[in-house]
DNA sequence: ACGCTGCGTTGGACCGTTCCAATACCCGTT
DNA sequence: AACGGGTATTGGAACGGTCCAACGCAGCGT
């Protein structure tokens, strides 16, 4: 073992050309001459060679990668927007290099810095936080798109969401319709996308005359926080029949919770999502939610981000998608 | 904006020193004044200065990253084991560079062409499956740990992953123990994991005399290959009362296909999975499962891996973990 | 005064590519 | 036979770092 990978020149010495030749043949760049290329072919394959990407994109000044930072990868909505990202930048010819941020706000501010050194040409940034300094550190160097929010008023950033307030609206009409009064809200902590949704319940609500059953909990986007949401949701006093949760992974929490103190979903208490993560539409589980299309958003987000590429000077975007009411089986008319 | 991201050069010449004096500053390798180092340490900062990751690697002659390649993003035990991958090469201090396959073998292996481009120093290889051919370019060049699959018979590949056929019979014993006998099972597919499930499910069912009971189903490790095989199942005039599907994910499917049937779990079936996702441990699911210790496996892996980076030459060995069973709602005793 | 030591600092070679200008070669024209 | 033009090929200069041998300069002992 130990044997050093071969490089061009090797190729180049087993094929008797030069090594700049070899280096036009790994590229297929037209002129090479048949013979020329079939020696060099099998010279390459004989020594198992491999261009070696750091001296290319050092050479060519550019990585022909583009960098993910995911936040939450627990959550399975992260896999599904992935999957868009990736389809459109593998179609555009580049590769993709995923980090994963965390709780700690430092670790995720290295991990981008780790982008930023491998000179990722873009970013996508998949998740609700802004990594505190990242926007700074970012800004100016790398085009970046920020998915699920909405970040149009930061110049140089562009992004792509739904709209949230919306969302939370149609949760409370949708729960409303089915002559839901007292309904609860699980929030998904003090990041925009939450407050969004719930600023949409509020506005629902207030719009319903229904101000005075207004109640916030405090939750978070995972299981956990939507367990411990709504269970204080049914500790108060309010004798709430519907509860918004903020996101479909806390919302799962909530169909626990519900289920813990032997509350039939949907007939004693209608429970309604946010996100349209795939696991929730099993029939097992079968969450009503509000539905983002988040392949669409991967998709479109890496388009965002190659136009931005071509063209470093264009104003910012925000493109906002419509989210969509789903209805599975944890909703249901309210018998009083 | 095009403005080039500077160099140390740059820095250099802000700080009116070398770019050796720079390049000794950035890493804080001990012998620098102080003087030098705070007007370095300004230059740097009033330029923005990052190192560039592909020269360092370039020169250094080594990447300081590991690859990791996850085959099923969409499985949520993949986010679980990542976590414990990169908990050990972060502690490491090293990077980690995730890329995903899929059910396209060439574009897997043209990711993992990828990550050696990039001179990875090490491979993580999260799934079932082997991508064809990968073996090879592996093989010699690059340590390479594979997680969950037994591959230590392959020389230079080091593998972890739990005794699935022993967690197969484990299923069957569980089942068995409530009073079951007619245990049906949903396969995984024709990976190897897979086959090692169902020939532990098998040798168990055999051993307690059921080999006339014996009935594998056809599936996938997909929520919709568990509610496919789980329709098969319960199609067959065989009066199945207990399932033991080949993992959580296609579980979940599975109890899905028992709800479109208005069959009660497990009043009337019992389901158990194999995993120990997170996710089906949310008491609105309720899985009974055969648990890996997923993020003690990624973290193992990533220990095993450095361990042959430092000895390349060590002889590959394979780290079985124990399953064990976890009961929640979905088994049941049987009532005839 | 002189060399020695040791610290802080420096220039230049090198890592494996790509790119560019320059060259070698072949062939058809005149 | 000399010439022009195109095509295949080549050497060498980048790219942005790291490393190493060498250097200047204090302060020290003799």
């Amino acid at each position: 073992m130990a044997a050093p990978r071969p490089t061009i020149k090797d190729v180049a010495a087993l094929a008797g050309v030069s090594k700049s030749l070899v280096s036009l043949a790994m590229r297929d760049s037209g002129r090479v001459s048949p013979e020329s290329l079939t020696a060099i072919r099998a010279a390459a394959d004989e020594l198992g060679y491999r261009p070696n990407a750091a001296a290319r994109s050092l050479a060519d000044r550019r990585s022909n990668t583009i960098g993910v930072l995911v936040q939450d990868l627990h959550n399975p909505i992260s896999a599904e927007i992935i999957d868009g990202v990736q389809r459109q930048v593998r179609a555009s010819g580049y590769h993709t290099m995923l980090v994963t941020g965390s709780e700690d706000a430092e670790l995720e501010q290295s991990e981008i810095e780790k982008l930023l050194e491998f000179q990722v040409e873009g970013l996508v940034i998949i998740g609700h936080r802004m990594p505190a300094g990242a926007r700074a550190a970012i800004k100016g160097y790398c085009p970046t798109v920020i998915i699920s929010r909405a970040e149009s008023d930061i110049a140089g950033l562009d992004s792509i969401s739904n709209d949230d307030n919306a969302g939370g609206r149609m949760a409370v009409d949708h729960l409303y319709s089915l002559g839901h009064r007292a309904i609860a809200h699980i929030t998904g902590g003090d990041n925009e996308v939450a407050l969004m949704r719930k600023s949409g319940y509020e506005s629902a609500m207030t719009g319903y005359g229904l101000a005075a059953q207004l109640a916030s909990y405090e939750g978070a986007f995972t299981d956990e926080g939507g367990y411990r949401g709504t269970c204080a949701a049914l500790d108060s006093k309010m004798g709430h029949s519907a509860i918004f949760v903020a996101n479909d992974l806390a919302a799962v929490g909530a169909l626990a919770a519900a289920a813990d103190r032997g509350l039939k979903v949907p007939d004693e208490l209608s429970i309604i999502g946010y996100d349209g993560m795939a696991l929730g539409g099993l029939r097992s589980i079968g969450l009503t939610t509000i539905a983002q299309p988040l392949a669409t958003m991967g998709l479109d987000a890496a388009a965002l981000l190659f136009l931005r590429i071509k063209d470093p000077t264009r104003p910012p975007v925000h493109i906002g998608l419509e989210p969509r009411l789903v209805i599975r089986n944890s909703t249901g008319v309210y018998h009083g």
